[in-house]
RNA sequence: GCUGCAGUAGCUCAGUGGUAGAGCGCGUCAUUGGUAAUGACGAGGUCGGGAGUUCAAUCCUCCCCUGCAGCACCA
């Protein structure tokens, strides 16, 4: 690729030292100037802080770095890219009629959409995966070349993938195209590249799975099968991986909710929850916990209808853009004209208007903090039920704002300090925030848009958080932010939101008198702290493994008997733990102390007390935490006061 | 909703074209035993629902329901 030129170009190393080549020179060139060594681990470069391929030219000074697989970002980046190739020319060469279309580099590894007819089976991902490393050891060398637009398109149609050429048409016109191969093997892409397949480590990757996935994204569009894989930069990596989604199954909230008989759900009534005496108890914690904060953070609470007439649903706008998510009720009255038909609510704000539209309000009224543990019912698409995270039936935490624009900015800031707080006491501290900012579908002027996107953002700042833009991804009416808190092994909720909107207030009648005596039109912020307690309470039980915190655990105290002389005492320690508020069981089953211990530390127990007739003797108690496997001996008057400090909410300490 | 996979005892799972089995759990009895399963005996299912093929279906076919993974959705 490289050609003679007469200009010459200066390169600056990462070790500060310079070198000075001919104009044009490749990364590769670079790196086997240096070293042959390091030309040969060599898989590409950064130039200029761009990632660059080692067959790409340089033709002016520049700084640069040559990477091997020891640079994890672009390493991970660059294989997973190639060995998406890979699988593409694996399958094509073990099912030649299969068309390709994209492959890129996800999160842990890539996935590759394919379209062909019979679907891909578990034994075929082993075909699959073994021919891949067939591919890896023929060490074909990688090419690519920048064709004009129509040569591409002309050899994609005679070559029938006619995915592909619509990806060429979706490409901006002036964006060269660049051809990549690697043996006979062709594929449309912008590189950067290995140098040859044999670079790949074939011990280090994985195929997981086999699913559909709408081409273009477009639920309109033909489905396709989309073969995901994870690959690392080494396989002991790739081992610590699997591992850990072994440890992530088993903190899964559906089968830690069974094993703690937390709660269960059942064919008659899909996306909803029954819940057991432990789940409820973890729930009415919560929820008190909620109430006891929202009253000393200025809200007032109410309550409203379950089923609501669909003159309030045409009304809100939700009967014309929400009905296919609503469940509804229709009610035959015996001498009635026609059917009452009815919607469950599945949301609150329009039932909060109502309240705020009893009587008249002045802007002496606000902000007007109004919070519900509003119970919803959406009827959501089947296949995006999942336990107790996303549900058909749930109860947020609430609240709406009324406000003037004005008081925007210190009402969000005031309710980002109050989520701040709630999350830190619930044992979160990972968390950010992001500003949705107006879609290309919207209502309101612009300078109503820049005001309000600014009022959030300056809002976030006087709060003491940095936030991230999401450009276009606000709602139709107004601005929002996301409040998304990321778990022990690294995966994202968004919980809290806070959304700016006047259009509801408007379309509901809402008005408050101003200081000039006219009517105005209240703004409203829809939020919510932990979003909803169910989707909150999977996410607890997976932070956590079901280890919940003291205060929050459904059974807190287990006192075990070793011997049955011990029964009486023990139910005496009991007594004496729920007079001081902490929640304990008693077990004086017949059964054998390590039974005991193993049962109750499965379901999560924090705290076992034994008492055999030592214990009777001395009035002592052997403590068993839970995790821990050593025991020690404490007095009946020093447990009962330290349990039942933790067993004191946070916000009660 | 779409694609694929699955649905057998309370749970986890095995199994077969001729009306089903294990472990745990549950019940009874014996056992009073120091920190992750004491032993014996016993009771539980008609194999998600419906239709079809067949002399015969839990097992094959079709439809439906529910779940799981991903996609789409989540104003």
């Amino acid at each position: 690729m490289s050609q003679i030129s007469p200009n010459k170009i200066n390169l600056s190393l990462p070790d500060g030292n310079s070198r000075e080549y001919a104009a044009g020179i490749t990364a590769g060139e670079v790196a086997a100037d240096i070293s042959t060594s390091l030309a040969k681990k060599a898989i590409s470069a950064t130039v200029n802080g761009q990632h660059w391929d080692l067959a790409w030219p340089i033709e002016a000074d520049a700084s640069i770095a040559i990477h091997t697989l020891k640079d994890e970002d672009q390493a991970n980046e660059l294989i997973r890219h190639d060995f998406a190739h890979v699988m593409a020319r694996a399958v094509q060469e073990l099912w030649p009629d299969v068309k390709v279309t994209i492959g890129p580099v996800i999160e842990n590894g890539w996935y590759y959409d394919f379209d062909r007819k019979e679907s891909f089976t578990p034994e075929d991902l082993g075909a699959i995966e073994k021919k891949m490393k067939e591919i890896i050891n023929l060490r074909d060398k990688v090419r690519t070349e920048i064709w004009p637009r129509d040569k591409a398109v002309q050899y994609y149609k005679d070559q029938n993938e006619p995915f592909k050429v619509e990806l060429i048409d979706a490409i901006p016109g002036d964006e060269p195209l660049r051809m990549y191969w690697h043996g006979d093997w062709q594929d449309l892409c912008r590189g950067p590249h290995l140098q040859h397949t044999g670079q790949l480590p074939a011990d280090a990757f994985k195929l997981m799975s086999v699913a559909g996935a709408y081409w273009r994204g477009d639920s309109n569009r033909e489905m396709l099968q989309r073969i995901y894989g994870v690959a690392f930069t080494g396989k002991e990596k790739l081992k610590a991986y699997l591992l850990m989604l072994e440890e992530a199954a088993k903190r899964d909230h559906r089968k830690l909710g069974r094993e703690m008989d937390l709660f269960h759900m059942q064919e008659e009534a899909p996306g909803q929850i029954f819940w057991h005496p432990n789940g409820w108890t973890i729930y009415t914690t919560l929820q008190d916990y909620m109430r006891r904060r929202q009253r000393a953070g200025g809200y007032v609470e109410v309550n409203t209808p379950q089923v609501v007439n669909r003159k309030l649903w045409e009304a809100s706008g939700h009967w014309e853009s929400y009905q296919e998510n609503m469940f509804i009720v229709e009610v035959d009255e015996d001498h009635a004209r026609e059917k009452t038909v009815n919607a469950l609510k599945p949301m609150n704000c329009p039932c909060h208007i109502q309240v705020f539209n009893q009587g008249l309000k002045s802007y002496r009224d606000l902000p007007l903090r109004m919070a519900e543990f509003g119970s919803c019912n959406r009827y959501e698409p089947s296949g995006a039920l999942h336990g107790i995270m996303r549900v058909r039936g749930f109860t947020q935490d609430d609240g709406h704002i009324f406000c003037t624009e004005e008081q925007i900015e210190d009402e969000t800031a005031r309710f980002i300090s109050f989520l701040s707080e709630i999350y830190a006491e619930l044992g979160f501290t990972n968390w950010s925030i992001k500003l949705s900012t107006r879609p290309e579908k919207r209502i309101g002027s612009e300078e109503t848009w820049d005001q309000l996107e600014k009022a959030l953002g300056n809002a976030c700042k006087a709060a003491g958080y940095d936030y991230e833009i999401q450009e276009g991804e606000g709602a139709f009416y107004g601005p929002k932010l996301e409040f998304v808190l990321t778990d022990a092994i690294g995966r994202n909720w968004q919980c809290g939101t806070l959304q700016v909107d006047s259009n509801m207030p408007e379309r509901l009648d809402a008005a408050y008198i101003g200081k000039d005596g006219d009517k105005h039109l209240p703004y409203m912020l829809h939020r919510a702290t932990l979003g909803s307690f169910e989707r909150f309470i999977g996410i607890l039980i997976e932070e956590h493994a079901g280890k919940l915190p003291f205060w929050l655990a459904p059974r807190q105290v287990v006192v075990a008997t070793i011997v049955s002389d011990a029964d009486d005492y023990a139910s005496e320690v009991c007594t004496a733990l729920k007079a001081a508020g902490v929640r304990a069981e008693l077990d004086i089953r017949n059964e054998k102390i390590n039974y005991k211990v193993r049962e109750h530390s499965l379901g999560k127990v924090p705290v076992i007390l034994a008492v055999g007739h030592r214990e009777v003797e001395e009035r002592t108690l052997t403590v068993r935490r839970l995790g821990e496997k050593q025991t020690n001996v404490t007095s009946l008057d020093d447990i009962v006061s330290e349990l039942a400090k933790a067993a004191t909410p946070p916000d009660l300490l």
